[in-house]
DNA sequence: GCATCACCATATGAATCATACGGTGTAGAT
DNA sequence: ATCTACACCGTATGATTCATATGGTGATGC
């Protein structure tokens, strides 16, 4: 039970294992991958090192199933439930970073041959922000009407945001370079 | 002159190298610092190891100081500008990422001990995205005032976005926990 | 009783990271 | 003159994270 630092990763193990009770690393995997794993990734490796790092530091117990596939069942110690509760409410750092491979491309569009190149960038990213713009939505409105008003919901609403700020964004790239290509 | 994969940081070098001219990696990393930096931090080291990597690549020349401090300036190659003129044509991975502590302590906000925990939350969030978007609009004024209508204004034109939108959201935040409070 | 595929876990080596350390030049003080 | 303090600049390090490959398990259908 050595002290480790924790990590945004150990914070979502503990959490989600706070939230959902007793889960094994292929659950976590799951429950990870239609929420916070949308727009922070974690590879699925983590999921099975991290909890291990936690438990031999005393935030989660470990259950390893005998014979058949060696699941291990993490659950919360009173030690991690603190730990936690200290992390909520702790200040938080304000530093976020947004990693857009296609903003970084825009980002050097001065450095293209071609000026359809920048067109067909702006309608990609165009696309694909509508695409995910619509499948949020979508993703609301079923937790609407299952009557859900989580904190889960709300980061999702900020996922909302940041997709139609994408889109008019690009929209806007569009419209800057037809005008400018026509002019 | 191995072949080698080209990553975003990569990309970020040869294109800043492009468009600045020979470049020294301390320019580099005063370069990336006020620019895209803001959003898509790279550790200052990755500017140093990188060009030696591209150049080891064929992609930059690298020309070293004799005496004093063994300055590396690199200049880009033939090769290099091929490399980035491709990636820049190239459809563009659709994935980005988001990672955002104070999205992260939010979605987890059900296990709060306290609800004052959530309140400090959103206002320290909407101070600091409060703040970074009085500093973009700043930049961008004073862009504008220099007459300058780049790329790279247009990416800073959507961290306006982002951070109106992140703003807008805490004060959301704010305004239902107020309610929930009160009721 | 065998084939196949979804389910589940771990190993691996490479890439990335934060951070600490160590040199170099220079401007002002004495 | 030379010393000292600090800004400038580069590299080394060990730890963490990552993508990806590999391999075992169990259920289903034939």
């Amino acid at each position: 039970m050595s002290t480790v630092n924790l990590t945004p990763t150990s914070h979502v193990v503990l959490g989600l294992i706070a939230r959902k009770g007793p889960s094994t690393s292929y659950e976590l995997k799951a429950a990870v991958a239609n929420s916070i794993g949308n727009f922070w990734p974690f590879p699925h490796a983590q999921l099975y090192t991290e909890p291990a790092r936690l438990a031999a530091a005393g935030y989660l117990n470990e259950e390893r199933e005998e014979g058949g596939r060696h699941r291990r069942t993490y659950s919360i110690t009173d030690s991690g439930r603190q730990a936690l509760a200290e992390w909520i409410a702790a200040p938080t750092p304000t530093g976020y970073e947004v990693r857009d491979p296609g903003l970084l491309k825009l980002f050097f569009g001065d450095l293209a041959q071609a000026p359809s190149d920048l067109e067909a960038l702006a309608a990609a990213q165009l696309e694909a922000h509508a695409t995910r713009l619509e499948e949020y939505r979508e993703l609301d409105r079923l937790l609407e009407g299952m009557g859900v008003h989580d904190h889960a919901r709300t980061t999702l609403s900020f996922g909302l945001v940041y997709e139609e700020g994408a889109v008019r964004f690009w929209q806007q790239v569009q419209r800057e370079h037809r005008e400018r290509g026509s002019r």
